[in-house]
Formats: structure tokens, sequence, C-alpha cells
DNA sequence: GCTTTTTTGTCACCTGGGTGACACATAAAG
DNA sequence: CTTTATGTGTCACCCAGGTGACAAAAAAGC
């Protein structure tokens, strides 16, 4: 076995975490904070299931994964002593976003959410949660279709691009959903980084294949189809 | 000129913006919105500038990019109304991340930070401000690595990737920054989304022209060079 | 309506990076 | 000190997607 690293005020000072916080502020999590020792490989938490626990690295290499459609694993970060993760458990009933396991092996702090917030910053969990999600969830939103473009091809690219479009600008229509946008194929390869030729291709395409259609100058989608050609899980988020 | 849109409780409520706020709330937070028409293609930021406003999106269709290292632009998302923009302003000191510029004429509500924080939250905003900058901040340098990667060579990406490592990993060293971890091609493959052999080559590459050097099985990097093959202004964040 | 400008559709051609294969080097394990 | 496993270096070959060019179709101006 390996031997327990002390975690003091002293030692959160020296991994800089929590920098803003009062001494007695820490004291205060630390007597909350079960430490655990996590082997290499091992498996902290997987992409999907709720989160209900923030952690903080203590020592060692922790990493974020997700499983690409075609079942490759992308690498998103891998996380330093002294960061804290896990932190999809700030806001309100969002499932963790990416795998994360032990890189080497590492010491990891775990705390609740709701103590971590009311200690430090000393307001509602709750309101502090929404709070959260109204202004950077939409970030994560964002971080979630870049990570997955990884390793992606563009068909899903573009598929991926229109699902978060749809969801955005999206009203419900007979034939699908209806986008009130008026966007040009420029405008999608610049938002998947692709060329306007090679958009128009496959956009002709998707036509062909029933999963959007086109009304003038306006986009129907159809949300299942394009799900399946993003080769994501067939319901989601 | 355009009408001026009335911007009330039930006006907001619409929207679905702030929706776990009370009537009270939004309403003493609409007393310090400055509302302002935009139109379309007039740029609201840039990115890099400082960032001292919060933006609410009431109509129209907002726009953010960045601009890539061979001088494209890169639509990095569309923003719908109701939704909340130009969030670098929580952070303390952050600059703008993108540019936001209107994709077709809008109607804006700009809030100062400070009062968006206190009015909803009832917490000091530098508490909340060091709060989010210690747990999301994180996240936005991952959103960073992300969007720069769109309209990368492989060569880029692995500059971009070393630097952020070098940035949670390295430590001072007189040949440069030593990354104080084993990282295989293939780790860095998974990295940047690219084959491991193809890493392999762009890395002897890299050690070729003295951008990185490597101690057995550690990396020291040179940030300068790195961020110069990365394709970024020489000094930043 | 007609004209001008902006998008779309489709080529043919080029290139960066993926794939498989295999030798060589370096670390772990015994 | 060997053996075995794990990384590294380098091929030759292939393909998705980039580029340029241009005609047809839609919009936007007038």
């Amino acid at each position: 076995m390996v031997r327990t690293p002390i975690l003091n005020v002293a030692t959160v000072r020296r991994l800089k975490a929590f920098a803003w916080a009062t001494d007695r502020q820490i004291e205060r999590l630390l007597s909350h904070m079960r430490l655990q020792y996590v082997e290499k490989r091992t498996v902290l938490f997987n992409e999907g299931v709720p989160s209900d626990s923030l952690y903080l690295l203590v020592s060692g290499v922790a990493k974020l994964s997700l499983r690409s459609p075609d079942d490759e694993r992308v690498l998103v970060s891998l996380v330093a002593p002294g960061e804290l993760f896990g932190i999809t458990s700030l806001m309100p009933g969002m499932h963790r976003a990416f795998r994360s396991e032990a890189f080497s092996d590492c010491w990891v702090g775990a705390v609740r959410p709701e103590v971590f917030v009311t200690t430090l910053l000393d307001c509602p969990f709750a309101e502090f949660s929404a709070m959260m999600e109204g202004t950077v969830g939409r970030w994560f939103a964002l971080l979630y279709r870049y990570t997955h473009f990884q390793s992606s091809s563009l068909r899903q690219k573009l598929a991926l691009a229109l699902l978060e479009l749809a969801q955005k600008f999206g009203v419900r229509d007979a034939r699908g959903i209806l986008l009130i946008l008026k966007l040009t194929h420029e405008d999608l390869a610049n938002l998947v980084g692709a060329s306007r030729q090679k958009v128009t291709e496959h956009m002709k395409e998707l036509e062909r294949q029933q999963v959007l259609l086109r009304d003038r100058r306006r986009l129907i989608v159809h949300p299942d189809r394009l799900r399946e050609t993003a080769g994501l899980p067939v319901e989601e988020k």
C-alpha cells in the first residue's frame, strides 16, 4: 500500500487550489472531503452517469476522455494536481460529459458539490447551480460539440452542427424541425471547419437520404436521422 | 429606424432567460440593462479585448467567431434569442475569447457583470468570479484549444496541445520547459485526434527544428517557438 | 420587369493525413 | 542478464476532403 498524503491547508495552498478561499473555508471543506487512492487505469466515473461529486486531484495525473462514434477513445484533457474536475456536478441534473480515469496512480479528494458551494461561497447551492447552468451551460454544449468533432467525418460534423442549430433555432413542423435561420453553405462550412464545396455535396447527399429537406432557403431536419448519421446514441441530452 | 422592443418581466419569461430568477430580481436587473440595436455585420466586441459587459440577446441572431492562424474566420457558435453571451466577463480580468458580431439585425441588452451577479445571486461579485475561474476556467482553456484546432494542421494542433501541457505540467529548466509526464506518441495522437505514425513524424520534425528536445522519455519544449509553430500571436494568455 | 450579386451544384485535380506492415530501440519483468 | 512487452521510426499506398474554375439558379436591387 501507499502512504496516505496529508491534506491540510498548507498542502492545499501548495497545490494552488482554491487560491481565493480563506484558511477557515479550506479547513471546513477538507473536513468534508473523502480522500481516495486510485490506481492507474482505474475509471473514476464514466460519461453519461449522474454526477454527484466534485473532485480535487491531489497527486498523480487524471485523464478525461470520451468514446467517439467509431468507438475510438478521444483524450480530451489531462488533469494536473491542484485542479478540480467533475465539474458537471455543479449544474443541476447534469450527467458526466467525459469518462475520468487515472492516467497514473492518483490521490483524489471528493466532495459533494453542495458542500463545496456553500462552504466557499455562502449562497444556496440550488441558486448557484441554476446560475451556472444559465451562464456556462451553453459553453458546455459547445465543448461537447467540439470534442465530438475530433475523429468525426465531415458528414458527422454536419449532422452534429445541425442538431445543435435545431435545438437553438428549431420550431416544430409537420415535416420535422424547421430552422428559422437562413444559413448559406458557406456559413455551415465555417461552422464545421470545412470547404464550401464539400458542404454542398454532403448537404445534397443528406437531402437525398431524407435526413433533411429544403423549402426555399429554409432547412427542415429530422432529428432522429441526424442523430443516427452523427453516430450518436439515439436519444440523448 | 426600428421600433424598440419592450423589455419587461413578461418578455424575459417568454425568452426563457433567467428562468430560475424571481420577478423582483428580473425587474431589478432590467433597470440596469442598456438596450441597444445592433445592425447586421456590426462587431459588438473583438477577441482579446477586456470584457466588462455581459449581454442578453433579445432578438435576432448573434455570431461568435475567431480568427485562425491562417487568417480564416472560424464560426464558433450562433447565439439564439434568450441566450446570455460575453461570459468571459464573469471571470476576473479575462479577455474576450471570441469576436461577437450581429449575424442579423439584433436587439441586445448589456449589463455589468457585477450587477448581474449581485442581483441574481446575492453574493459578492469578486467571490463568485473567483469561484468561476477556479471551476470552469479550465473548461474554457479546453474550449479555446478545440476551437483553435478547427482549421489547424496537425503540426499546429500538436504545438497547441504541447503548449497546454507545458502550462499544466511544465517546470522551468535550463533548456526550456520540462514536462514532468511520460507521454507516448499514442497519447499525443489521441489528444490531437491523429494517427500515431504521423505524430511520430511531426515530433521528429519538431525536434529537428529545435522546437523541442527529448531527454530519454521526457520532453523539453521551447514555448515561444511552439507558439510560433502553432500560429499564435507571440505572447498571450 | 430586368440587372447585378450571391448562392448552389459539379467538375477535375492535389495533398495531408490515415492505414498496415515491419524493423529497431527501450523499458519492464523475470 | 535475458526475455517479453511496449514504444519509436519509416516505409508504400489510399482516400477524404481541400482548391480552383465555371455554369446554373436564386435573391436582392433598381
